[in-house]
RNA sequence: CGGGGUGUAGCGUAGUCCGGUUAUCGCGCCACAUUUGGGAUGUGGAGGUCGCAGGUUCGAAUCCUGCCACCCCGACCA
């Protein structure tokens, strides 16, 4: 009589939400808008700072360190970076508190220590990051500057949602400065494929590359890249960025540099981020009831054993597999838990491993022990084997692989099912109803794509960088487009 | 910030329209016993500022006023 924790909703919100806590990963902090992830969820997180910081490194990246506090003129020095981020600043006034007056319980700021000039908790950190590069460069042999920080940054949001959207958020954010504008776009697409290769061979989650439409562009950037995935309900979720941000920010913060030619020029520059919402798109992408479903190179822990037994003596045969099995697994770098715990049943345990998804569990029993065998259950499509327990190390290293592949599979035929060429309006309204994506002309208007998110809530995702030139026209104007774009509604 | 909804134990809830004994039930928690191959069973037990603050009343979870928080839909966004 299992009793299932998590049930998938018709709010797909709620069963969102419902997952999340119940698997243990994060809960709602006492703060509007901020989450706390708990240990098993920070674990995830933790495995995706090591494996994309060493991509960056790779790259030939460093991680450096800018302070949370920007003075809020810095950002009134870029026009459109302003316009992107004022609505939504913390921002700190005072630096004392005082005793209320009038014997009134509570604090307040005080009067006295207002600061002379606001400063701005970062809602990310071109504008002090650019400010510090201007001494950083005076010669061409001063580039490239290829920095990396992991940080925090708040942007206050009118709505918040658990990974996709919180108030405050942990990410890390690239900063690079380059003497031409080509080595600066060859580095905005470096990182994009290495955002892509990341998701799709890491978490397992297919990603279309591609560059935004003016509307969506990052506020400041010349060109914004970006990866798009699309979750299990259809919905499209931005998953990572990449900007190409040319000479704006090396204007608005005057970041020039002596070139080979002996002339002052102006930097060209690039920033790229991801950010923990990358922990919602992998449970989005891969969860069903019976909780989050892990890719193997991203769970904390890739294998549990449970043991079932009834007299001492079953135990302690069952340990004596057990210990051969672990240091096996260890020596291949899989990471194990042995879980004997007599408080809880083995059924309780099966459904607590499942709900936290880990990828792989083996059930050492004393019954199929003794003839030899042991069960081993994948959680990506819930089914179990029995085998022999001579083959269970190779067995379990092979099929951590296997499930790794088998949810990227199942995931881009997901994604491949739900994206449909759709070459009217007639049709673009029937079909966007259906959720996924949509491939369609578009006339390369931002009045356009304004007109047909008022009238669907779809917006164009993204301009493939792959899709091929074909004629074509317009899905909601009729004009000539050579190229289909995709629609969908996002998070 | 606009529209809608919810707030009762760690979680999920009944009761609110129509005020009236000790605030209902399930899960979870604690103790003991029996159990352990898909979230065990029994017995006993602990746990509550009914979101907060006022008001009406002999009496408020219930009625009134104000506030707050959360969720959903908009606007905004990684």
């Amino acid at each position: 009589m299992a009793k299932k924790l998590v049930k998938r909703s018709e709010n797909y919100s709620e069963w969102y939400n419902e997952l999340v806590v119940k698997a243990d990963l994060a809960e709602n902090s006492a703060v509007r808008g901020c989450m706390v992830i708990k240990p098993y969820g920070y674990a995830i997180w933790e495995k995706i700072q090591r494996i994309l910081d060493d991509f960056f490194k790779e790259t030939g990246h460093q991680n450096a360190y800018f302070p949370i506090f920007i003075p809020k003129s810095y950002f009134e020095k870029e026009a459109e970076h302003v316009e992107g981020f004022a609505k939504e600043c913390a921002v700190v006034t005072h630096h004392r508190l005082k005793p209320k007056e009038n014997n009134e319980k509570g604090l307040e700021c005080d009067p006295n220590a207002k600061l002379e000039e606001e400063l701005i908790v970062r809602p990310t950190s071109e504008t002090i990051i650019w400010d510090t590069y201007r001494g950083w460069v005076q010669s061409y042999r001063d580039l490239p500057i290829l920095c990396n920080q992991w940080a925090n940054v708040v942007r206050w949001e009118m709505r918040t949602r658990m990974f996709l959207r919180t108030a405050e958020f942990l990410w890390q954010e690239g900063h690079t400065a380059h003497a031409t504008s080509e080595e600066a776009i060859e580095e905005t697409k470096k990182m994009l494929d290495v955002y892509a290769h990341f998701a799709q061979k890491f978490m397992a989650m297919p990603v279309i590359k591609g560059v935004k439409s003016p509307n969506e562009r990052f506020a400041g950037a010349i060109d914004t890249y970006c990866i798009e995935a699309m979750m299990q309900d259809g919905k499209a979720l931005q998953a990572g960025t990449s900007h190409f941000l040319g000479q704006n920010f090396a204007r608005a913060f005057d970041v020039k540099f002596l070139s080979k030619e002996n002339k002052l020029e102006y930097v060209w520059a690039t920033s790229w981020g991801v950010s923990t919402r990358l922990m919602g798109a992998l449970i989005m992408s891969h969860s069903d009831d019976n909780g989050l479903v892990l890719p193997p190179k991203l769970a904390p822990l890739q294998v549990v054993i449970i043991p079932i037994y009834k007299t001492d003596e079953e135990f302690e045969m069952i340990n004596n597999e057990a210990d051969k099995i672990i240091s096996f697994l260890k020596s291949r770098g899989i990471s194990v838990k042995y879980d004997d715990r007599k408080e809880y049943s083995a059924g309780w345990k099966f459904n607590e491993y499942e709900l936290k998804g880990v990828p792989i569990r083996i059930t050492l029993g004393a019954r199929d022990l003794k003839e030899g065998l042991v069960e081993v259950a994948r959680r990506d499509n819930l089914t179990k084997e029995t085998i022999s327990v001579d083959k269970v190390n190779e067995y379990t290293e092979n099929l951590l692989e296997e499930i790794q592949k088998n949810l990227f599979n199942r995931a881009l035929s997901f994604r491949q099912t739900n994206t449909r060429k759709v070459n009217s309006w007639e049709e673009f309204l029937v079909e966007i109803e259906k959720g996924g994506f949509l491939l369609c002309h578009w006339d390369g208007t931002p009045e356009t794509e304004e007109k047909i998110k008022e009238l669907t809530k779809a917006t164009i995702r993204c301009i493939p960088l792959e899709g091929e030139e074909e004629e074509g026209k317009c899905v909601y104007s009729g004009k000539k487009s050579n190229k289909r774009v995709v629609f969908a509604r996002s998070y």
